[in-house]
DNA sequence: ACGTGCATGTTACTAGCGGTAACCCGAGTC
DNA sequence: GACTCGGGTTACCGCTAGTAACATGCACGT
């Protein structure tokens, strides 16, 4: 096998698959999460079956164009979880710059969310497991690996740090998800409400008169 | 206008759509979201068209299965919210409930989270607005209103209850699709493990030795 | 008794999707 | 010049949601 030959291909092929990917990207962003493999193959200049020879399938090209997203996403995050503050002013940085960019580009977020449901081909046997959106799973993998690694949970603070994980992730994109859709407030206010919660406020807070409290 | 006649047909109406309603949670329960109106025409000894004289087109029929199941969980969670006990007890309580539903039928749970996007008419205009799961935002409503009800939050307080609501309702089905998809505990550790979030464990934990704290 | 509505049901179709097989052509190689 | 081989196309398959047009049976007014 002629090495530098094989290179020369893997990268031709590399670029191709950019051009490719950009140009899903702008369909994508154009029409939705239900852009069909002819529009992006139309988009590219090109017909159906090369897409398929790149991606093997639409789960695939999907898959591809969610991995830079969430990648570009992720890092980002990165950058405010590990910014040289106190604690709970990172946790609202990084609320903020989620609620940011799902702010910035909506269709990104809503594609990276909603990956139109993969065919069928994928869950046939049914597992059950996995199906909220990859970017979910590995926002939360992702903090709960940062909650391991800096806070003292004591016994157990490895299951802790991912239920944590998790769980705060979807905080972060159910009260997100409304907030985009009904805007009742100003991003700051929507940041600090949810750092509010985390730090106990609900615990805290006193019953209201009239009855047995919450 | 013969009104008992129109009772009548109406009755009759009613109790077809109740029939058909079955045949199709039978068939989604076998197939999950992708069940095709075919197989659900078939499921119920009919052909398709009676479908859509019935439901309009496949999102009016998922919605209203949909509405059935969400119904039946948020009457289970209303029970669980509105129990005789402490405010934690009844967190857990509520908590343990919803996991409860999804770990019994895992298929109704990913048939509600994921309508099968409700094809392309839809979401034509792209209004970003209410991509999450109507379980998710009717949750998060509920939620928000018990809150807003039973707890004195000062000023602000029914903003606050709506991030919460969906905040909660958020962290509760992010740990929850995980944890079905890993089974990393038990269902009382899980909840326990919430449980502690909300009540503020995260802004107690102390820094772990060596670097500056999350 | 007889048409006339009207709800219920069917067959047969369209348009568009994801995915694929088969062919086609130009560039490099022996 | 024949020969392979990567990039590209046309034309198709099977499936889906959704619909138009046709059939059937039961209640009604006259």
């Amino acid at each position: 096998m002629d090495t530098t030959q094989r290179t020369d291909q893997q990268r031709s092929a590399d670029r191709r698959r950019r051009e490719l990917l950009e140009a899903a990207d702008r369909v994508v962003l154009r029409d939705g999460p239900h852009a069909s493999m002819n529009a992006i193959a139309a988009e590219a200049g090109i017909t159906k079956p090369i897409l398929y020879r790149h991606f093997g399938d639409k789960g695939g090209l999907y898959a591809a164009l969610a991995k830079r997203h969430t990648d570009a996403l992720l890092d980002s995050l990165r950058a405010a979880l590990d910014a040289p503050a106190e604690r709970r002013e990172r946790v609202e940085a990084t609320l903020d710059t989620y609620l940011a960019a799902i702010e910035a580009r909506p269709q990104v977020y809503r594609f990276l969310m909603h990956p139109a449901e993969g065919g069928q081909s994928a869950d046939q046997g049914f597992d059950v497991g996995q199906h909220s959106a990859p970017l979910l799973r590995r926002m939360g993998e992702e903090l709960a690996q940062v909650i391991e690694d800096r806070l003292d949970l004591g016994p157990g603070s490895q299951l802790l740090a991912r239920v944590w994980g998790h769980g705060i992730v979807g905080m972060m994109y159910a009260a997100g998800d409304w907030w985009l859709g009904e805007r009742p407030c100003e991003r700051g206010e929507l940041v600090r409400s949810m750092a509010d919660l985390l730090w106990g406020r609900l615990a805290a807070a006193g019953d209201k008169v009239g009855g047995p409290g919450f």
